[in-house]
DNA sequence: CAGAATCCGCTGGGATACTG
DNA sequence: CAGTATCCCAGCGGATTCTG
């Protein structure tokens, strides 16, 4: 059989702590601000209208969120579907791929509002450490 | 006893969905490439030396490794200590705080390892749909 | 060694106006 | 309604130089 065959499966070589990395502009790429948000938002109040989802997303440009979205499609994260009508009608949606996001990205969120009281605290502790006395 | 006073307990009111909310920025700098990595590696390695750090980040520059430590020390979530000697000797660590996010930012890291070829693949399908025929 | 300071190109991202 | 196109500016972030 081929089974000694040296196959590479459980090292799969990507590692976003080397330069260049693809892995490493993935990383970024999901990490980023509107991506967390639009992903959550999605994941909590299922397929949305572009209008309901940046009204959700309090602050969010029409140019930051359609780049959000585009880019969150192209990576098989988001699908997107348009329903012909007398004014268009565009979902969006988690696939199945960004439903696997939702667990570790709601993570994520919660501990920004959870932490953040301690997070406060130490940046009044730093500020005022020797900061604005020259 | 005083345990049906309307504590505001487990509604903090902070809420990344809305514009302004501190919990936002603080997610934006958790999510930033930069702190993941330098959480990531001092995570795995423990407390490590600029010079460390800048090598194990691959294509990190001075500037952006310098600016993600202040902001991390800053937020409590790195502490910093200096070793007088004659070429004087820093190194930096997780708090205890920042030792809370090991476990979610380890989540995110391997997750966009783990599924980068679907998410290669999903590109490709993307681009091949009907990209760049006109 | 561990930065601080400077220069500067690039683009992220907001505001606005237009289209199908 | 769901974008696209354009303008424009702040600041991100790289490269380089200087310092204790």
């Amino acid at each position: 059989m081929a089974t000694d065959k040296a196959v590479t499966r459980t090292t799969p070589s990507w590692d976003p702590y080397e330069r260049g990395c693809p892995s490493r502009d993935l990383l970024d790429r999901i990490g980023d601000k509107w991506s967390i948000l639009v992903l959550g938002e999605l994941g909590k109040q299922g397929p949305s209208r572009f209008t309901q989802l940046r009204n959700r997303l309090s602050g969010v440009s029409e140019k930051m969120l359609t780049q959000t979205l585009r880019a969150l499609e192209r990576d098989g994260l988001v699908w997107r579907t348009v329903h012909p009508a007398v004014p268009v009608r565009v979902e969006y949606g988690l696939t199945s791929l960004g439903e696997t996001l939702r667990v570790p990205l709601k993570a994520l969120t919660e501990w920004s509002v959870q932490h953040l009281p301690e997070v406060l605290t130490a940046q009044d502790a730093y500020d005022n450490r020797d900061g604005q006395t020259g």
